[in-house]
RNA sequence: GGCGCCAUGGUCUAUCGGUUAGGACACGUCUCUUUCAAGGACGUAGGACGGGUUCGACUCCCGUUGGCGCUACCA
């Protein structure tokens, strides 16, 4: 049985690293027909950030990656957090010092730290001198104070493992390895030993993390052999960049994965642009539906260097995405954008939404962000046009302007028809009997109507508009001028 | 500093010894057009360097350089 664990740690806003890394296992679970479980890793009680574990879990809901085990559905393996399995990693903890393979160390921060700057001072490889690994309890004058557990790692030799993803041996030199902390001296365990406890008690198969895992295999190696138990197989993913080719991490300013949904970037779009960053299949194709990722997601397409993070193709995959929504989904998706800044009403009544629906269409194939409507739109919905200073400079100053405007508004004011067709018609006709023929009618009427020089087809947004709204339009302009 | 991973255009990538080194984004030109998009066509741009191995290396090996990661009672 296929399963694997998407285990983030409340410490912060998700970022797309986190999330890309959360897609691989979904991907990978519904690939193979496994289950996806959501392990919350809530063990250092310093950096937990409260709503950070909520914010997650709405960015993979958001995104229909729905966890088949963990917080709010459950499951045969629980709890699945972290900070309710205490008794778990101390049981353990317990067994491995009994045993010999772990030991408490009474050393203090401070001590710590000084041995350290010692060794870099000195130019020597850091780590813990394993000072409490060979004194006993007596010799240590330990009772009471407080203490962590270490494990005891081999001082010498080698050790080795299978990287799936870069298909080759990665070995270590044991002597370079510290004997890590398992148990914190406030009873939480630290990820390394926690990590491993729970992969194998959830019966994880596929241990899916970032690269920057690689070097602590050792760790891992000699705790599942300490422990007696199976590997599972590790798939470490490549790390995502940020532009400064540095690891992504909260400094990076434009990462953070909520504020991508907030700006109408589309699931659709955000899952495939991500599944893309480290993973591919054929490199020709660029464009996934979920259902394609799902069947074609294998842990051997996973690319063994890292990605750097540029937007710039995920705002065009967003606007193919946009593109291809029917109205109907585009008004669902826009509307809150458009409610937000108050050119729709909370409410609005089935007029109100046939209208908008209508701009909609006209600016539908120009939309990269659903965010970007409210902006793109606002002169559909609102009759104190900002100008543009670049058209009233261009058009709308000339001289001339004000008697062709005044003309095109008489003639579209006895017109019959109200019709896309005969809009165009009588407005070039219109221009060109006062003397201003094709762009030399079409620019200032755009400005008059729109109050911009750029946006969607002139006619068709003077028919949405209505007859009404563009005669007082271009008489307000020509009066302007 | 030590250890580890990695190395194809600006970016994401294909290539698993023999290709005019392919695709996509971005960029540029043209086209369509009332504008801006969208669409179509075309174009600029790439194997870090040096040694091997081989009839033949982007591809395999070694070294160099470079980038990144780890080096916590963070994950």
């Amino acid at each position: 049985m296929i399963r694997v664990r998407f285990a983030p740690s409340p410490t912060g806003s998700p970022h797309i690293g986190n999330i890309r890394t959360a897609i691989f296992d979904w991907l990978y679970a519904r690939h193979t027909g496994g289950k996806f479980v959501l392990r919350i890793e809530d063990t250092d009680q310093a950096r937990y950030v409260e709503g950070a574990l909520e914010e997650m879990m709405n960015d993979l809901r958001w995104m229909g990656m729905q966890w088949d085990e963990g917080p709010e559905v459950g499951g045969d393996f629980g709890p699945y957090f972290q900070s309710e399995r205490l008794d778990i990693y101390h049981k353990y903890a317990g067994e491995l010092i009994a045993a010999g393979k772990a030991y408490k160390c009474y050393c203090t921060s401070e001590r710590l730290t000084e041995m350290r700057e010692a060794q870099q001072a000195a130019g020597k490889t850091t780590g813990y001198d394993r000072r409490c690994r060979s004194l006993s309890e007596a010799e240590l004058e330990s009772s009471g104070k407080p203490y962590v557990v270490r494990f005891a790692m081999p001082e010498s030799g080698t050790s080795s493992y299978q990287d799936v993803v870069r298909g080759s041996e990665l070995s270590f030199d044991n002597s370079l390895q510290d004997d890590f902390v398992m148990l914190k001296s406030d009873g939480f365990p630290t990820y390394n030993f926690a990590s491993v406890v729970d992969d194998h008690l959830m019966e994880i198969s596929h241990v899916f993390r970032g690269e920057e895992y690689i070097s602590s295999m050792p760790k891992y190696i000699y705790l599942y052999e300490a422990l007696g138990w199976e590997q599972p197989v590790w798939v470490h993913v490549p790390l995502i960049l940020g532009p400064d080719k540095s690891k992504l991490s909260k400094r990076h300013g434009a990462v953070n994965f909520s504020s991508y949904i907030g700006e109408g970037y589309l699931p659709e779009a955000m899952i495939n642009f991500l599944a893309l960053l480290g993973w591919s299949d054929s490199g020709d194709k660029d464009l996934y539906t979920i259902d394609e990722l799902v069947e074609r997601f294998d842990i051997s397409g996973i690319i063994n260097h890292p990605a750097i993070f540029d937007s710039s193709k995920l705002l065009w995959m967003n606007g193919v995405y946009i593109r291809q929504k029917s109205i109907d989904e585009l008004l669902a998706l826009c509307l809150p954008y458009l409610q937000e800044v108050g050119l729709v009403p909370e409410n609005p009544d089935e007029p109100t939404l046939t209208y908008t629906k209508k701009v909609l269409a006209l600016i539908h194939d120009r939309l990269k962000l659903l965010s970007e409507a409210p902006e793109m739109s606002e002169f559909f919905f609102k009759d104190d046009l900002t100008f543009e200073q670049k058209g009233v400079d261009k058009w709308l100053a000339k001289p001339e302007t004000p008697a062709v405007l005044e003309h095109v508004a008489e003639r579209i004011e006895s017109l019959g028809d109200w019709s896309v067709e005969a809009i165009e018609a009588t407005v070039r006709e219109a221009g060109v009997e006062a003397g201003a023929e094709g762009g030399k009618v079409i620019h200032p009427v755009r400005v008059s109507v729109t109050g911009r020089t750029t946006g969607p087809g002139l006619f068709e947004t003077m028919e949405a508009l209505g007859r009404e709204k563009v005669v007082q339009r271009l008489r307000n302009a020509a009066g302007r001028a």
